[in-house]
DNA sequence: TTTCGAATAT
DNA sequence: GATATTCGAA
C-alpha cells in the first residue's frame, strides 16, 4: 500500500476541539514514524496483495495516530518532521511503477478549510455507520489526488466491466484499492462519463466530417476541382464499432493505441512550419482528461491536418505558378502573433492530428506542404 | 438500508 | 476544473 501525504498543517484549535480526532497529516508524527516501516509503506507490495485487515487509508492512519500520540505531538518536532514527511511524497512520487495487482500509491490533499457541517447529526451518525473510513466529526475528507496510474486502474475496471455495468463499487472492487472510497469512485466516475459523453459527440462530428468529406473529396478528385479543399487522406475508417464498447480517449487508457491518437491540444499556439513539430510536454501535470496528455508522437512522425483553411492557403495551380513558388511567405523574421495564427487556423487546431503512414505518398496539398518543407519554406503567412 | 447518479458545493 | 458532498430515487 503506498500512501503520500501532504505538508503538515496543525490546527491547534481543532485539535483542542476534538479530543479524539487527528489532522489526516499527524500520523506522520514521531510515534508513528517510529512505529510505521515506510519502507513497506511506500515502496507497495510486490506480490499484489494488500493486507486485508490492515487499513492503510489515512483517515484510519489518522485516528490510529490519534489514538496513540495525540498528546504527545511537539511543536517544535513539526519543522522537521514537515520535511520528512515531504521526502517521502517524493519517494511515493517518483515510485510510479506500472505492475498489475500492484498496490498504488494515493495521494491525498489536506481539506483547504475549516468545515461547514450544516448537519451535523446527520453526517456524523449516519456516515460513521455506513462506512468504516469516515473523516473523524466536523473534518472534511482529504481529496483525492487522481493519479494516472490512479486512473489508468480506474479505466481499466471501468473497461472490465463495460461502461454500461461500471457502477463504484465494483470498480472499487476491481481497483482492489484500499486508499478510495465508494463516493471517489463515483465522483470520479461522473466526470469520466461526462467527458467520455463529449469526447463521442465529438467523434461523431468528426466521423461526420469524415464522411462528408470522403464525398466531397470523391468528386473533386473525379472532376479535378481544387484539392485544398478536402484532403483526402489522414481520417480512420468510420468503423462500425459500437459506440458503448468504445473506450474513451484520455490519457492512460490502456486499450487505445496512442500512437493513432495525436491531438493538437487547443491552447497550444499552432506551428509555425510544417509539418508541425511535436507540441513541448506540459510543464506541470496537466489532467489526464485532456487531449495533450496523450501527446507522444514518435520522431520524424509526419502530420497533416483533417481540414484545412483553403482562403489562407490558395491553390498554386490557380495562380499558375510551381507550387512551391506560389504559396506567399513571409521574410524569415516574420513571427505572426498568436491571435493572427489562431485566426488563420481557426479550429484546424481543434481537430485530431493523424500521423502520415511512412512510404505513403502524400496527396494533394500535403505534397506541396511537405516539399515546401524540404525545400525550407518553414512559416506560413500571417492572417 | 444500501447504492447509484445527478446536482450542487467547495 | 477537480473533487467532495448532498439528496432523491431505485
Amino acid at each position: 500500500m503506498l500512501l503520500a501525504v501532504s505538508p503538515l498543517r496543525i490546527d491547534e484549535r481543532e485539535s483542542k476541539m476534538q479530543g479524539f480526532s487527528m489532522e489526516e497529516s499527524e500520523f506522520v508524527d514521531g510515534n508513528m514514524l517510529d512505529a510505521i516501516d515506510f519502507d513497506d509503506l511506500f515502496v507497495g507490495i510486490s506480490d499484489g496483495e494488500s493486507l486485508p485487515d490492515l487499513e492503510m487509508d489515512h483517515e484510519i492512519l489518522a485516528q490510529f495516530s490519534g489514538s496513540e500520540s495525540e498528546t504527545k505531538m511537539e511543536n517544535e518536532k513539526h519543522s522537521e518532521l514537515n520535511t520528512a514527511a515531504d521526502s517521502v511524497s517524493d519517494v511515493v512520487l517518483e515510485s510510479s511503477g506500472l505492475i498489475p495487482g500492484q498496490e498504488i500509491a494515493c495521494k491525498t490533499e489536506e481539506p483547504e478549510s475549516e468545515p461547514v457541517v450544516k448537519n451535523p447529526d446527520r453526517s456524523s451518525s449516519k456516515k460513521s455507520s455506513a462506512h468504516s473510513k469516515n473523516p473523524p466529526p466536523g473534518k472534511k475528507k482529504a481529496k483525492v489526488d487522481w493519479t494516472p496510474e490512479l486512473h489508468r486502474r480506474f479505466v481499466q475496471a471501468v473497461e472490465q466491466l463495460g461502461i454500461d455495468k461500471a457502477v463504484p463499487s465494483r470498480i472499487l472492487e476491481i481497483m482492489g484499492t484500499d486508499c478510495l472510497t465508494r463516493h471517489n469512485i463515483a465522483s470520479h466516475l461522473q466526470k469520466y462519463r461526462s467527458h467520455r459523453k463529449h469526447l463521442l459527440a465529438r467523434e461523431a462530428e468528426a466521423a461526420s466530417w469524415s464522411r462528408r468529406r470522403q464525398m466531397y473529396g470523391t468528386a473533386a478528385a473525379q472532376t479535378e476541382v481544387n484539392p485544398w479543399i478536402a484532403p483526402t487522406m489522414g481520417f480512420p475508417p468510420v468503423t462500425p464499432v459500437p459506440h458503448h464498447f468504445r473506450p474513451l480517449h484520455v490519457w492512460g487508457h490502456p486499450s487505445v493505441d496512442q500512437s493513432l491518437m495525436y491531438m493538437w491540444p487547443k491552447h497550444v499556439a499552432p506551428p509555425h512550419a510544417w509539418p508541425p513539430p511535436p507540441p513541448p510536454p506540459p510543464l506541470a501535470d496537466p489532467p489526464f482528461w485532456h487531449p495533450h496528455h496523450q501527446y507522444v508522437p514518435p520522431p520524424g512522425t509526419l502530420f497533416f491536418p483533417q481540414q484545412f483553411p483553403p482562403t489562407r492557403f490558395p491553390p498554386p495551380a490557380a495562380a499558375g505558378l510551381p507550387a512551391a513558388q506560389s504559396v506567399p511567405h513571409p521574410p524569415s523574421d516574420v513571427h505572426p502573433s498568436k491571435e493572427s495564427i489562431d485566426a488563420a487556423i481557426g479550429d484546424v487546431i481543434t481537430k485530431p492530428w493523424l500521423p502520415l503512414p511512412l512510404g505513403l505518398k502524400p496527396p494533394s496539398i500535403n505534397g506541396v506542404m511537405v516539399e515546401l518543407q524540404r525545400q525550407g519554406v518553414s512559416k506560413i503567412p500571417p492572417a
